[in-house]
DNA sequence: CGCTTCAACTTGTTTAAACATGTTTCTTTT
DNA sequence: AAAAGAAACATGTTTAAACAAGTTGAAGCG
């Protein structure tokens, strides 16, 4: 759908520093240089470099030019860093996944909850407990909540299937924006079941709580992904501020 | 130093976000009463609005207008997710820091720890150890190697006070870049032992493994942070790309 | 030879204008 | 009264131009 010139441009970009059409740490040709490849103004090849800069694939130097700063990351089962759901990401590195629903149910929020998933009280909400495998392995332990309201009918058919993907199609909502917070929690019970560990080996999970937005700016989704902490990993660029 | 007008708005934008002046979930004024309100052009502006979506703190509608979807963070001591000194975040949140250096060495960087680092082989690297302490508490402990090249002449008497401090400061280096991974990990005897935690109690750690580079795109410095686990925290913002 | 200066590059910031697209509201038409 | 349409307003994309500031290398000068 949204086919925009920066967007091209961005993907284009990010696709030849992946594939070592530039070298690292070498110079990427100019903006005026790029400018004539792509046939566009400067703002928008700007446009696309930033992106870049963002994702930590180069860095810019005033004066000098735009620096490939991109190295490749090895030995991971999947990359998490972006909205994206389990399924996709599992495609996307040619996994084999699965999905088991152990829980769909449906209630009102009460206080208790209000204060954890950042729903008002009395919201309907679906609550659905999910166990992701990759390669016949159990990783997430997902507690979903969903917003009635905005959702539809959920079913746990769809639950099974993909979330995310019946959101999108079905419903046609944009998932834009998501908040995230990263913790180290002691493991439960209910996780040792699960997710299979022996929790004589580790007795902690890296929990990934996180608010959903979408296009609508209505909070839909509060989770809770806990994950088995031997393949959690967590991809992050920053770029310092100026002061 | 760096006084750009999109940053000014930017920064008062965001102060009046956290200071309630703009309420949660309502709109802020359009595009066209801030240009007025600010005196500036629409790119300006929406420059400085496009830093408060990658904060997470409001959210753009086309054709709507921008929500303001800020919720301050209870409970936490300190703040992750920016490239900030752990002397910084600590003053930032009126707490009472130390920092005491368990190891200073230097040595020229081998096979294996090419492979970990970053840094290539033959590389002369500062390496230091470090605990930091908030209120009396070790949290975390930190493995921090520098590249000799790059930071000049380090002393155990800077590394108790603020590494960046000095780097910024001193010799007038910027930093710009940092990649960073984030892992839970089996606590080692030394963690243990400096952490003071009950290995019965929690038996991992989060791992902060990150690399910064400088203004002149050179990695100068591998880090790997292991925080006590109950009192790590990692926040994070995700805009979904348009697919 | 060593130094400064300057010109020619690089990226960074800002303005202005035009058109595209989505939302809301009011007016017109049926 | 309900539906359709138009106007007004919102953000999104793109172009063009000018000036600022950092880097580099060549020209020129002592």
């Amino acid at each position: 759908m949204p086919k925009s010139i920066y967007e091209d441009i961005y993907k284009d970009l990010k696709h030849k520093i992946e594939t070592d059409v530039f070298a690292y740490q070498e110079l990427l040709p100019s903006e005026n240089t790029l400018i004539q490849i792509y046939n566009c103004s400067r703002n928008t090849l700007r446009r696309a470099v930033s992106r870049l800069v963002s994702d930590g694939y180069v860095q810019t130097i005033q004066g000098k030019g735009v620096r490939n700063i991109y190295q490749p990351v090895a030995q991971t089962a999947f990359t998490i860093g972006e909205i994206e759901s389990f399924r996709e990401s599992a495609m996307r590195n040619g996994h084999k996944s699965l999905t088991k629903v152990i829980l769909f149910t449906e209630f009102a929020v009460n206080e208790k909850q209000e204060k954890q998933t950042g729903f008002p009280i009395g919201s309907e909400i679906y609550y659905i407990q999910r166990v992701h495998y990759l390669d016949d392995m159990p990783l997430i332990l997902n507690h979903n909540y969903f917003l009635k309201e905005a959702v539809g009918e959920l079913t746990k058919e769809i639950a099974e299937r993909s979330i995310y993907q019946y959101l999108e199609e079905t419903l046609h909502m944009t998932i834009v924006n998501s908040k995230r917070i990263m913790t180290v929690e002691k493991m439960t019970q209910i996780d040792e079941k699960y997710l299979k560990i022996n929790a004589d080996d580790y007795n902690c999970l890296a929990v990934v709580s996180s608010q959903t937005y979408n296009s609508d700016g209505l909070m839909f989704e509060y989770t809770q992904s806990r994950h088995r902490p031997d393949y959690f990993r967590f991809y992050d660029n920053a770029v310092r501020k100026t002061i």
